[in-house]
RNA sequence: GGCCGAAUAGCUCAGUCGGUAGAGCAGAAGACUGAAAAUCUUUGUGUCGCUGGUUCGAUUCCAGCUUCGGCCA
């Protein structure tokens, strides 16, 4: 019998200290890490995205005017785990992109890339959920008439392909299923201090100069990387449109939120193994939760 | 001190020609297949500032009081 390879992967809300914890683990386990977060992709998203200095794999591999997608990540971490084996190390993907995670683990249909041309003209249709309802009513019944994102992207999948994407769902990778996968979660019991975290480190993070950051990458603020939190509220206030004080309510208020939906991920995820990242002994409970599958 | 205005959900406010009230934001819950730190859905019992008066009935009208604005002294 052959033994399936590790695949460790360390999720959690924003701001529970996910990074800090896997650096720690790094130091003593034979890790490599990989990082699953769709802000530290890009370069000079630093103090923002609270980018660690030494950190491993898909960080920086982007520009701020690109993309980054789903898919992209799912072939990228896969090389990288493949990778990382063959030099007789584990991958520990650590990060609080839950869509990226849930990919990797459950899978992803072969669908094409997304196309800003046909999105374009997607976009002059008057009533796009009639229109997907017509070629694809499977999908049309699953997503709320206001959700346009999901709608134009369901449209622009039967444009480019002719295919209803409801039937490419039928079919999807699946990554992983020659790896054991453990996956563990930093779930905070006490929300509260959870919220006064976020709050604490958005003021530290404008210390570090995050104003300063934005404003160089403001000639970008319209792509999608500067619509993450803090990109989008330090963006506002450098363009006048808010104060000071509205900028950290704001900023601090949508990373609460981030880290709610995080939560709702985690709240079904299956097979997860959950810690407190307030309990004193986290490391070594961690540790040896995790040693069995090192040796 | 005088005059005027305001006082309603955690916040900002709308409203009730007298029949106990509703938006946005926040909060809570959920969804999620190439933008995902994105996007979308669901969710509103609050002494309607206090005390009294008129009335079948007052958050609404009247009087007084309190607090906060503004103007005048």
């Amino acid at each position: 019998m052959v033994l399936k390879k590790t695949v460790i992967c360390l999720m959690g809300p924003t701001a529970t200290g996910k990074t800090n914890l896997a650096i720690k683990l790094a130091r003593k386990l034979p890790f490599e890490l990989i990082s699953v977060d769709s802000a530290m992709v890009y370069r000079g998203m630093d103090i923002g995205s609270a980018k660690p200095k030494q950190f491993h794999h898909l960080i920086d591999i982007r520009k701020p005017n690109q993309t980054y997608s789903v898919g992209d990540f799912c072939k990228d971490a896969l090389r990288h785990i493949d990778e990382i084996h063959r030099r007789n190390k584990i991958p520990l993907l650590v990060g609080g992109t839950m869509m990226y995670f849930r990919a990797l683990q459950q899978g992803l249909s072969e669908l094409p890339q997304a196309n800003p041309k046909i999105r374009k003209k997607i976009r002059a249709l008057k009533n796009p959920h009639e229109r997907l309802a017509e070629i694809d009513p499977i999908t049309a019944k699953k997503l709320h008439p206001n959700d346009l994102q999901r709608i134009e992207r369901a449209l622009e999948v039967y444009e480019i392909t002719g295919i209803p994407l409801s039937e490419f769902h039928q079919t999807q990778q699946n990554y992983l299923k020659n790896y054991t996968v453990i996956s563990i979660a930093l779930i905070p019991q006490d929300r509260e201090k959870l919220k006064s975290r976020i709050e604490h480190r958005f003021l530290k993070m404008l210390k570090r100069g995050l104003i300063g950051e934005v404003k160089k990458l403001l000639p970008y603020k319209d792509y999608p990387a500067m619509k993450s939190v803090g990109y989008h509220e330090a963006s506002e206030y450098l363009l006048k449109k808010i104060n000071r004080k509205t900028m950290i309510e704001k900023a601090t208020i949508a990373t609460n939120q981030l880290a709610k939906r995080q939560m709702t991920w985690l709240r079904s995820w299956p097979d997860l193994t959950t810690f407190d990242p307030d309990d004193k002994k986290l490391i070594p409970y961690v540790f040896r939760f995790l040693q069995p599958y090192i040796a």
